[in-house]
DNA sequence: GCGCTTGTTCTCGC
DNA sequence: TGCGAGAACAAGCG
């Protein structure tokens, strides 16, 4: 569920509705870290992502679902686990379940910027090239789970990123020829976007090269490695991915 | 029943 | 007081 793409999906899948700007006729669920009525026959203005942020957007603040790890929705649909927040309009019902609720005041876009949305139109790989170069002594395995540069990326988009670029996940940024570094970051996105559709067709897993698995596509020994500050499991290929130093 | 996980935030100790 | 490492939290699948 929660990498930058899955979130996309909802997205689309809520755009297939067609609801315009629903009204929110009544408020479900066990979030206590704000109050629900604030939301009571409000009109909902827009439905927004932001990398792994769900955004629901009224005239004056905007309810903000991230999913976390293990977070899940359903549209017209409701399950035995508590819902933490569900919204129902006249006709359609959203209903979000083991997520974190946030409410966020005034206009959403001061809260964020979309140039370092992976999936956003307004992405900015300079942006993202600029920020990376500001942190050099940084392993690549870290800043593509940074959030501030790479919104949107996970896990496994970064470890397939890592593999279609041939980096060595240990890499430090300072040690990445300029052509390297350019194409990380557009991987990134594009991979973000590949993911995007094999996952709306169900078939994110069969095209995975390293995440999960034994052997890379030539068939070497994948190492798997808790690596980085963010000491997430790393897929890797020692053959394919080259350490530049 | 256990181990694992597409993630983030908070606490504690130096 | 600032920091980084580790704990904490969560649900469902094989």
């Amino acid at each position: 569920m929660p990498e930058g793409p899955s979130i996309v999906i909802l997205k689309d899948l809520i755009r297939e509705l067609h609801l315009g700007k629903p009204e929110v006729l009544e408020v479900t669920g066990n979030a206590k870290n704000f109050d629900k009525d604030r939301l009571l026959h409000q009109k909902v203005e827009g439905f927004k992502s932001w990398g792994k942020h769900f955004l629901i957007c009224f005239n004056d603040f905007t309810v903000r679902i991230h999913f976390m790890l293990f977070g899940s929705y359903l549209i017209n649909g409701r399950k035995k686990t508590p819902v933490k927040l569900g919204l129902i309009f006249k006709k359609d019902e959203l209903n979000f379940y083991t997520c974190k609720v946030d409410l966020l005041e005034g206009n959403v876009k001061e809260h964020y910027s979309w140039e370092n949305d992976v999936m956003a139109d307004e992405w900015s790989s300079s942006a993202a090239i600029k920020k990376l170069k500001e942190k050099p002594n940084a392993l690549v395995c870290d800043v593509l789970l940074d959030q501030q540069i790479f919104s949107g990326v996970g896990n496994i988009i970064k470890n397939e990123v890592l593999y279609r670029t041939r980096i060595h996940p240990l890499n430090k940024i300072e040690d990445l020829p300029p052509a390297k570094l350019k194409a990380l970051v557009k991987e990134a996105r594009n991979y973000s976007f590949d993911f995007l559709k094999w996952k709306k067709d169900n078939t994110l897993s069969k095209h995975w090269e390293v995440y999960s698995k034994k052997e890379c596509p030539l068939q070497h020994k994948i190492d798997k490695r808790e690596l980085g500050k963010t000491h997430r499991q790393t897929y890797f290929c020692e053959k394919c991915q080259k350490t530049v130093k």
